[in-house]
RNA sequence: UCCGGCGUAGCUCAGUCGGUAGAGCGGGUGGCUGUUAACCACCAUGUCGGGGGUUCGAGUCCCUCCGCCGGAGCCA
């Protein structure tokens, strides 16, 4: 082999080679076309971008008749040779190779499960190792890293520390959602107290414990130190729900801001959206035509819209106001105290105000336990930003730090006081007023891909029954 | 979990009134072409999701189980 440096295709077609200079690249076939003017056209990839590079392969080539003839979607191979401008149309330079090597077959070409063609997403779920070779995969793959990236980068530039909650928690004051256990004991045989329940004394932690359904409780903690914080990691909800939207495993953010106010936490969700997105249309250009091609022509014009404009502030009380005055009708009847459906929550953001819009201060009864109390005595400082499109994308409040307020609605709600010791601490101890959202990761690539189902913009979805890979 | 739909070739699907299965793509072979998910011709391909039932006969009708998809609930 020569001393010619390897690139990546991405590299390649962005000029990072001259032509009439010499690359190596590595990747996989994608098609081969044969032409009987005496060469072959091999689409190569190596998930560097959305494009492959196109490696033109002459029969002069030693192993013309005995390898290349043979190449089919999915073999492994090495590429060398001159970097040419394409006589062909579709690309801008490709390579003339010199020598191809392969270095892996696919030993079965008839059944290799990604063929040259359009699969459902459904199909690519059942090949889920595989699946990564595919335009619409891996362009999410490439889309998913960016938004990871972007939302850790403005997260630091302000300033934010990224605290790593735990997964593992014995914590059940987490509230909303079936949790999953995490216990050593022998499943068949456990230990018993007297009275016979389950002896979790004896279990690994010294009691109960589960996988995490939220790191905000604990990031709070940080927050009181830190000022502003934010978690980014899995997530965990044993509900047996089966839809295009929810997972038994996904990632979330939440950050957490102190000496803040709803109105302060609004504006941060407002900031947040606009500039995570404004990265993902900047840096993934290729990927986002794609999605706006095959998957949702509305996406990148979606997105572009949410960037430009200015988020409405609507108080919840106005927002019930607007929905009994609308002309549509709803499935579900509007009345103050009310969760919002998804019908209104698109209604207010689509056809009332035609823009992002955040609504704030909700009842208390359909709140958690550890949002502010207004001083209107029935609502909370609760908020959700509502997008055009999609409906909520981020749900947030002000925390509520007065531990005499706090206590009342644990009580008021039934919960045991004993199960909120550190939380509780945080009010004893410097106490002040903080906010924060959450916003799940996955939800934010479908809003930016337009990716119907959600088990399609994780690598390896859990979900109920489903855990093969 | 509830409601609805679906399960036929490697993939996407068609299959009428119940009479032992077809197309396109993919694969193989050949032709043609600086080709772009190329094109043309030919060839091969099936436990019709599993089990049970009705019938002379079931891909088709009935029961049941499994799996998948969509919606609802729950939520991120």
């Amino acid at each position: 082999m020569d001393t010619v440096s390897k690139h990546r295709v991405a590299d390649l077609l962005a000029g990072a080679v001259a032509v009439g200079e010499r690359a190596t690249i590595e990747g996989w076939v994608r098609t081969r076309r044969d032409s009987k003017a005496g060469l072959s056209f091999v689409h190569v990839s190596d998930g560097s971008c959305f494009d492959p590079l196109q490696v033109v392969a002459p029969q002069e080539l030693a192993n013309y008749q005995a390898d290349v003839l043979r190449l089919t979607a999915g073999c492994a191979v090495r590429a060398t040779g001159e970097i040419v401008a394409s006589q062909g149309k579709g690309q801008s330079v490709e390579l003339r190779a010199d020598t191809l090597e392969v270095v892996g077959w696919v030993d079965d070409p008839e059944t290799y499960p990604m063929q040259p063609k359009r699969h459902t997403m459904e199909y690519l779920r059942e090949v889920a190792h595989l699946r990564p070779r595919t335009n619409v995969i891996s362009a999410v793959t490439r889309v998913r890293h960016t938004l990871a990236m972007a939302i850790h980068r403005f997260f630091h530039d302000r300033g934010f520390f990224w605290v790593h909650t735990p997964i593992i928690t014995a914590s059940d004051a987490e509230g909303a959602g079936e949790m999953f256990r995490v216990s050593t004991l022998d499943a068949a045989n456990p230990p018993r107290t007297a009275d016979g329940k389950v002896d979790f004394n004896q279990d690994f932690f010294g009691r109960e414990a589960h996988l995490t359904v939220s790191g905000q409780l604990n990031v709070e903690t940080y927050c009181m130190a830190m000022s502003r914080v934010y978690t980014f990691g899995p997530t965990f909800r044993a509900e047996n729900s089966n839809t295009r939207r929810h997972l038994a495993e996904f990632w979330m953010i939440e950050p957490e801001i102190a000496f803040a106010d709803l109105r302060d936490d609004a504006q941060l969700a407002e900031d947040f959206l606009k500039s995570i997105y404004t990265t993902l249309l900047d840096e993934r250009k290729d990927d986002m035509a794609f999605f706006e091609k095959h998957v949702d022509k509305d996406c990148v014009r979606r997105l572009a819209a949410m960037i430009e404009s200015t988020f409405e502030r609507l108080d919840y009380g106005e927002a019930i106001k607007q929905l009994e005055g609308a002309k549509k009708k709803f499935e579900f009847g509007v009345k103050w105290g009310m969760d919002l459906q998804s019908e209104h929550e698109r209604w207010l953001t689509e056809e009332l105000v035609g823009r992002p819009v955040a609504v704030l201060d909700y009842p208390k009864d359909i709140k958690a336990f550890y949002m502010r109390l207004n001083d209107d005595g029935r609502t909370v400082a609760a908020m959700d930003v509502l997008a055009p499109g999609i409906g909520e994308i981020i749900g947030g409040s002000q925390r509520e730090e007065r531990l005499d307020v706090l206590d009342a609605r644990i009580a008021e709600l039934g919960l045991d006081v004993a199960d909120y010791g550190w939380y509780r601490d945080l009010r004893r101890y410097g106490t002040v007023p903080h906010a924060g959202f959450g916003l799940g990761f996955e939800r934010a690539i479908q809003y930016a891909t337009g990716i119907e189902n959600i088990r399609d913009v994780i690598p390896f979805p859990r979900a109920p029954r489903q855990a093969e890979f």
